[in-house]
Parts: C-alpha cells; structure tokens; sequence
RNA sequence: GGCAACGUAGCCAAGUGGUAAGGCAGUGGUCUGCAAAACCACUAUUCACCGGUUCGAAUCCGGUCGUUGCCUCCA
C-alpha cells in the first residue's frame, strides 16, 4: 500500500493519508447540479478526482467512490421554466449528458452516484434529527439550521461568523436568525417539485443531501471529502454543520479541494456565461488533449484556460504521439529494471499530493530518453509498456491506430510511395511533391527516412 | 471592508533548506531534393521587490507591490 500525503482542508496543512479502518476508503465527491452542460472547469474536479480514486484503488485500498447528482434544485425548476419543459425532463437530460461527457473523457462511473431525489426520506430522517436537538426553526418559506448554535462553525473555511458579517453582502431575510442560517427544507410554491414532510410539503435545500447521502450509503464518517474551491464555503461548512449537530461525530476526516479553471483570467463559470463546455471542446479536440490540460498544473494551483494553453496541451500530445509513431515496429514489452527509476519519481509525485505535473515531466524525460538511445529499441519497448499502464489512469496518449490499418489501404500507400519514389529518382519532384501534397489533404503524412519512405495518419 | 491563495525563462510549469525537472516557442547546426520527425548546441548566475534567520534560501520569517479567488448559487 503506498503512503499518500495529502492537503487537508481542514488541518490546512498536508498529512499522511490513513484511512479510519485498515484499507477501506469511503471516498465522496460532490457531484454536479444538472441543469446545464458541464464546462472545462467542472471537468478539472471530476478528472481528478476519479483519478485520485483510481490511484488509490490501484495501490492496496479498497475505495467506494460515492458522487451525487443533484437533480432537483432551484436553478432546475428556472431552466425548465425557460424551456417551458418539465423539471425532471431537464434534469433528465442533463444527467444523460453529464454521463456521456464523463465517459468521453475517461472518467469512470462512481461506485454509488444517487441522485437527491431518492435520497429524500434519509434528508428527511436528519432533518427531524436536527429539529430534535433544537438546531432547527420555521418561517415562512422553509425550515432552516441555527448556525449560532454549531459551535465549530467556520473551522473548514476558517472564518468566524463575525467576519462574515461585517463583509456582508447578502441579503437579509427579516424572519431568519441570522444571515447565515441557511435552509434544509424548502416549501414549495404551486408548480414546483414536492415531497411530503412532517413539516410541509417541499424540497430539500441544497446542503442537506450530500450530509444524507454520505451518511446512507457510507454509514459512517467518510475518509475523504472532495470538491471544487468554490464549495468550501458555504456548502461544506454547512454540511459540517448539520451532520456533526446530528451526528455528533465528524462527517470527514480529509477534506480536498481543488482549485478553478479561469477563462483569459477570469473565473469560468456557468453563472457568468463565460463557461467553455467539454461537450464544444470535444468537437476539435481529442479528450486527451483535455486531460493533458488539466493535469499540466498541480490541481490546487489556479489554471488559465487560453488558446496557449490548448495549442500547448495539444504540442504535448503531438510529442507523444511522434514517439509512439517513430517507435511504431518496437514490440512492447515489460522490463521494469528499465524504467524503475523513472516509475518510483512518478509514484513519489503522485504519492505527494497528486502532483501530476511533474509526473508528465518524468514521462517526457523518459521518452526524451528514447530518443537519445542510439540504440534505442530496447530501451522504447519497456517505456512504451511503461507509459500503456500509466494510461489506463492518465489516459492522455494517443490510441494505438496512429498508422493507417487494412490490409487493402496498406496496399493502395505501397503503390503511391513506390509512384512518388520513382518520381523523385528522375527529378520529378513536382510530382512527388503532389502525391505528398495532395496525401496530406487526406491527413496521411509521408516522411522520407533513410530507411524508406513511411506514412501515418493525422 | 474582512479572509485566503498565488507571483519561477518569451509562454506553461515542477521544485518547499544544499545550489533551477519537463513541455511549447526561438536561434544556430546535423539529417533531407525540399520537408516532417528526431538529435546536438545556445536560451533564468537566478526564482515579484525589500529586509531578516542560516555555513547555505526559489524554498523559513517579516514587510511591500501585483494577480486571482472566497465572503451570494457555483467544480
């Protein structure tokens, strides 16, 4: 089992990962709000965090991977308002679209992955919880939580609530305590989604389900919490609160967070309009373009999403598809002596707070290595088996089929190389020239070697 | 206004006490009919700035400036 350090959010510091009984991991990852397509910057959490999940499951610990979707939620009920659909219809669909985008780029399904609505009666359990132990008051839109009450409210975001008050900028509702009161039960108003409840017919606020979800499916405190910056205040700091006034044990041992996606400099969000969907990058890009983006910084550091940045992650891409192309005839083969050195510098990066950074600079070293080699095919044969089995976490390199297959197409290239080749030896090289020319239009690309002449698909 | 994070070459970025990984771009060369790919050489005596601690600091401490974010739904 490989020692993991990680930041924890909570401790505010990086600590050696030790999960609360022997192997076992209870991993939960908050989950998206379908109501709309999934941008780049939502993709940066869902990216790292299966990949985290998969690095661990593939390292001695038995990971149960949880995510939410959260299905019934006011910006919901508006988009289907906007569309004049129902509400389950549109979280229907962007549900569908959120798994296909997931799947595109490589990201595996969770383990559990329950949607708010049929998690209702365990929201409902925590609420009347909660009520019992006095955490809990009614007004007229709803019930909310007594955050005055929860003594260690602010410890993850580190914020007192006087801070936040005198920085202010929400509005205060007259019926609520106090501003930061937030609501666990929602009345419905004529129209909207509603669910039975001791207190009135309603829906959940939005904290509550991961508190409920966590609690039904993992039973007990998770090992890990996840999600984007953005989340660690309010909503998890409210889900701190009222998990640990229910529970009266903590809801997470490690709390992660990773950082945002900026758009030229500025937060990417779907709020602002400025969000770039996976769905529109996926058009002109291949996913491990995206990937290669994504992990190019370390997942806490701020990532500016630029066309540098894109015409960058696509260079990386390039590199490694030239290796995998040059070295197309070396047979893949295991020799761990090899490239042991290079593996046990990638482990202690990943093994560092999930520093995928500097294990793609490992990776670009190793195949800089190949290339070097002057004898180079046993050394690529180890790296190229070396880097397949880093993929199948990574996955940022090129498929196998970079060269044309069929036996027929095979032909067809022999035939050609052979026409050009006889042209370039009377001089002709206007014609060789447009066979060239006129290839690359295809996306088949010739490259004249010493060895002959060879081709490869774009 | 309050609270944070970050600031490493033209660009992206790793490195958190022992003397600057890696990728892209650039320049010169090798190879080629010309290319492509690849290789070789060059490209930060220096890590925003100013102090301090230390034998030694990009790395620790204090201050200054700048950027970004959170304080409202948000990955």
């Amino acid at each position: 089992m490989e020692q993991i350090t990680l930041y924890n959010t909570l401790a505010g510091k990086k600590e050696i990962f030790k999960p609360l009984e022997g192997n076992k991991v209870f991993f939960y990852c908050c989950g998206p709000t379908v109501y709309n397509y999934i941008h780049i910057g939502n993709a940066r959490a869902f990216v790292l965090f299966d990949f985290i999940r998969r690095y661990m499951a593939q390292n001695g610990y038995t990971v149960t991977f949880i995510q939410n979707i959260t299905d019934v939620e006011d910006k919901i009920i508006k988009k289907a308002a906007e569309e004049k659909k129902s509400w389950d219809s549109v979280a229907e669909r962007f549900t569908r679209a959120f798994q296909e985008d997931m799947a595109r780029l490589g990201v595996l399904s969770p383990d559990i992955s329950p949607k708010a609505t049929e998690t209702i009666p365990a929201m409902i359990t925590l609420i009347e919880t909660l009520e019992k132990k006095g955490f809990t008051y009614t007004i007229s839109d709803g019930v909310y939580f007594r955050v005055r009450k929860f003594e260690g409210y602010g410890k993850l975001s580190k914020k007192s609530l006087d801070d936040l008050r005198a920085g202010s900028r929400i509005s205060v509702n007259d019926e609520k305590e106090d501003p930061f009161d937030f609501a666990l039960w929602k009345f419905s108003k004529p129209g909207e989604p509603a669910w039975e409840s001791p207190w009135g017919r309603g829906r959940p606020g939005w904290h509550i389900e991961c508190s409920a979800m966590s609690r039904q499916y993992a039973g007990r405190t998770l090992d890990i919490h996840a999600g984007g910056e953005d989340l660690v205040f309010p909503h998890h700091e409210n889900e701190i609160a009222q998990s640990e006034a229910a529970l009266g044990e903590p809801l997470a041992r490690y709390w992660m967070h990773n950082a945002y996606v900026n758009l030229n400099g500025a937060k990417m969000s779907k709020s602002l309009g400025n969000d770039v969907t996976v769905r529109s990058l996926l058009k002109d890009h291949p996913p491990q373009v995206l990937r290669l983006f994504l992990f190019s910084a370390h997942y806490r550091k701020l990532l500016d999403f630029t066309a540098d940045a894109l015409v960058d992650a696509e260079a990386k891409y390039q590199r490694f598809n030239n290796f995998f192309h040059t070295f197309s005839d070396v047979e893949e083969k295991e020799d761990f002596s090899l490239v042991k050195e290079w593996d046990e510098r990638v482990r202690a990066f990943l093994n560092d707070d999930f520093n995928t950074s500097g294990a793609l600079g490992v990776f670009f070293e190793a195949v800089a290595a190949c290339f070097k080699e002057k004898d180079p095919a046993g050394l690529a044969g180890a790296v190229k088996h070396w880097l397949r089995r880093w993929d199948s976490l990574f996955f940022i390199l090129p498929g196998e089929e970079t060269s044309l297959t069929g036996e027929t197409l095979h032909g067809l290239m022999e035939i050609l190389i052979d026409i050009r080749h006889r042209a370039r030896a009377s001089k002709d090289f206007e014609l060789a020239d447009m066979i060239r020319d006129r290839l690359k239009e295809l996306g088949i690309m010739l490259e004249d070697t010493p060895d002959g002449t060879r081709y490869k698909k774009r």
